[in-house]
DNA sequence: CGTCGCGTTGATTTTGCTCAAGATGGGTGG
DNA sequence: CCACCCATCTTGAGCAAAATCAACGCGACG
């Protein structure tokens, strides 16, 4: 069965750095919104000489869905898409992951989706087996895994709506909103909002095909509900009307 | 904004009955599959004294999207379906409930989805609050509710791949097939498979019409897949027929 | 400067939706 | 016990939203 969105597979280890060899955790600037934000210093010393630095690049394969479940991630750097695919190389997109997501909430034997960056990204990695020692010795960290894969329940319940019963219009609006709020979480830009993923991938997300959604854009200019795509980035004109919009009414 | 699919709003307690009082959740029979299923004995004790048993009808309205999440329940007999709406009218039904199933699992402030009763049920419910409290103590808990969010993760995401690639026809043989499969684990018949709730429901949960539905069954019917619908039973006559075609071969 | 990948736009087709009309069957009351 | 009734389900005909097929523009990069 060939996978038609496979590219390269290169895994490449961090250069070690001074720094980061002195305080790998302490110095993480995305440490708040990840899995390690929940840790007291002295729990993070121990976290971190369990975990190893992974750089990737724009394209690089990291994961295949039903390869053995040995590690665990958490994104630090970049933007990441994680997808499941048909034999006949239908793909649904089931999320993109950004500075401080988690690879590995739904714990399994096997992993159940592929993950792919689609910017350069970098990630901590570990294994699952380490993290679930750890997990016993703290409370917090279990708890703060808990309310993740909590909150990514709740993320994809909402996505099912959108599949569901959204018409392409809602769902690119939807979408749009989606982004603003997510960098906004993380202290980026929310309005001209970065959109680093190609037609494509938000198609596959959306349930929709790339020329639907080039045409729902398009549309959406039209509306003067957004600015025109400059850099990868698309300015939002009219907010509460794209929520309205996203919203369904 | 009225709900065209709210009924009654009933919430009957169940009456007291001796046995139930003597040891309410030692003779349960869908222990093994709920959360209750990881306590010891003593631990089970203290967890029964917390809850309280429910009793619905078909129809009757559990809980309603937005309200505060005082409760969470678990699922004892029967078969109830959560969904979230649109302004519109336009339902999405995120996931059908059966004995052993957990409702709470994606905590919040506030319920993200509404919960009906899709045949005459019964629930143990419990404040959110004790159940923390409980967990705190009773590590098992925590993993068992940690494993059950896991799984339904696992689920929803499957979900996405249904709603967002797969055909009409691939959706309601996986249909057929989920719920087989959900049978087996409660020990229930897996082939002539229980279809307790109605078109209107599959196509709200499949994100068709009914009368697609309704059609996309004649034509697994007319293809000799499946026999035709004894008193909400349908008989499987071609499994590996029918795993191909939800597979997307 | 040419090529290639990506995005946009247009023309046509198709899948599933909408609207409409019967069929079925479980439940109720005479 | 039967007849009727209303829900639900099924089937049909036409329609529409998005998919498919196809062409073209544009910018990046060798």
């Amino acid at each position: 069965m060939p996978n038609v969105h496979q590219k390269n597979t290169v895994l490449k280890p961090a250069l070690p750095n001074k720094d980061a060899e002195d305080n790998p955790c302490a110095a993480c600037e995305v440490r708040s919104h990840a899995v390690c934000g929940a840790l007291a210093p002295a729990d993070l010393e121990r976290f971190s000489q369990t975990k190893k630095m992974i750089v990737l690049e724009a394209g690089d394969h990291l994961i295949d869905e039903g390869e053995p479940e040995v590690f665990v991630f958490s994104v630090t750097d970049g933007c990441l898409k994680y997808f499941k695919l048909l034999p006949d190389g239908r793909r649904q997109i089931i999320g993109f992951l950004f500075p401080g997501d988690f690879i590995g909430l739904a714990k399994s034997y096997n992993y159940t989706s592929s993950v792919e960056a689609v910017t350069d990204s970098s990630l901590c990695r570990m294994e699952r087996r380490e993290l679930e020692k750890l997990t016993e010795s703290m409370p917090n960290l279990d708890r703060r895994l808990h309310d993740m894969a909590s909150l990514a329940l709740a993320d994809v319940q909402g996505q099912l709506l959108l599949l569901g019963c959204k018409t392409a219009y809602e769902r690119v609006a939807t979408f749009l909103l989606l982004l603003s709020k997510r960098a906004g979480e993380r202290g980026m830009d929310t309005n001209p909002v970065d959109v680093p993923m190609s037609r494509d991938d938000i198609a596959d997300f959306l349930g929709l095909t790339t020329e639907t959604v080039s045409r729902t854009f398009s549309r959406l200019r039209k509306d003067g509900l957004i600015g025109s795509d400059k850099n990868r980035k698309i300015e939002i004109i009219n907010e509460p009307g794209l929520s309205e919009i996203a919203e369904g009414f």
